[in-house]
DNA sequence: TGTAGATTGACAGTATACTTACAATATCGG
DNA sequence: CCGATATTGTAAGTATACTGTCAATCTACA
């Protein structure tokens, strides 16, 4: 026989873990820029700054790789951090394509400025669980993100990515 | 004696609660999306397509509170649904600003017709865990997600948003 | 009663996050 | 060497997700 289908209420939402998820991303994002005010900065803008601190010369595609984010979007926020005078775009000797990426002066310094506000605004995200608790879901989360990669739309390509990134300029 | 500040690298990233949780829900979004293709309706649409099904002749902003949802992003939500015939909107007898938003028979079909997609995406979502760790990631994940509540700009209002709502019309 | 203050839905603006398409350029097979 | 194919950055289009502001309307208090 046939099972009866479960009635539908608000329980199948908010157990979602899919609702879980979204509810969750858009409070860290919230205690994010709240602790990040005095510098203006997204989470988003923060992620790409340190991808190219840590990858000068890295190009457009190969940073989305590094962060685990979609191309067209980059375009938007590299021209933001442009325009802010944090980043520069220089063309590539090598391949009239590509647009090397470096911090300036200035985005060094925000980077090095905004770091404790980022790492207040990460404890606060996970301050009101247990500390035991804390390190369990990060623990999860991070298995399950990766196990993951591969079912979201721009999986993360950390290492492999920047393979033939070599001499740059 | 100040402790020197930790050498910035892209571990600073990916290990930080804030960019697991985007990442997360980067994942969840598009497994939600392949597993409901045949519907052309978003988590989002979804979630408030459940909300106005449990609660006929809410209005915009008790159903903004409902689902923890920003008001001025649910008017273009609401928009796209009414333009797929899944909702309708009437003016309230008792006041004059305010429309009441009720399902179709096309919505309430669609609503009917849809649940096990989204079930199989709320599975797959967690697929990759054991069983066990999927329960205890849910646990956790309902806990912080309760007790951060006001930390978003949106705090849910699940029962109280609709303590005046009774003799719809 | 009558007005100050709150609420409601709408709109404009910013910032992700994705899709598809496109032109310029590179690369590879034959 | 040359044409098919792939890559790069960009752009247009859709959908969240927020910030403000605004006019219309409602409520409550003096």
């Amino acid at each position: 026989m046939p099972s009866k289908p479960a009635p539908i209420t608000m329980d199948a939402v908010y157990t979602a873990p899919g609702y879980l998820f979204r509810r969750m991303q858009q409070i860290a994002v919230s205690i994010f820029v709240e602790e990040c005010s005095a510098f203006d900065l997204t989470p988003v803008q923060y992620a790409a700054l340190v991808a190219i601190h840590t990858h000068p010369g890295i190009d457009a595609t190969r940073l989305s790789a590094v962060i685990a984010f979609d191309r067209s979007t980059l375009g938007n926020v590299i021209e933001r951090l442009e325009s802010k005078a944090l980043i520069e775009r220089k063309p590539s000797r090598e391949d009239k394509r590509v647009k090397l990426l470096y911090l300036t002066k200035s985005g060094a310094a925000m980077l090095r400025d905004i770091m404790p506000s980022v790492e207040r605004a990460q404890v606060r995200m996970l301050q009101p669980l247990k500390p035991a608790d804390r390190k369990t879901l990060l623990t999860l989360l991070t298995q399950l993100v990766d196990l993951n990669n591969e079912a979201s739309r721009v999986p993360l390509r950390a290492e492999d990515a920047l393979e033939h990134l070599g001499k740059a300029g």
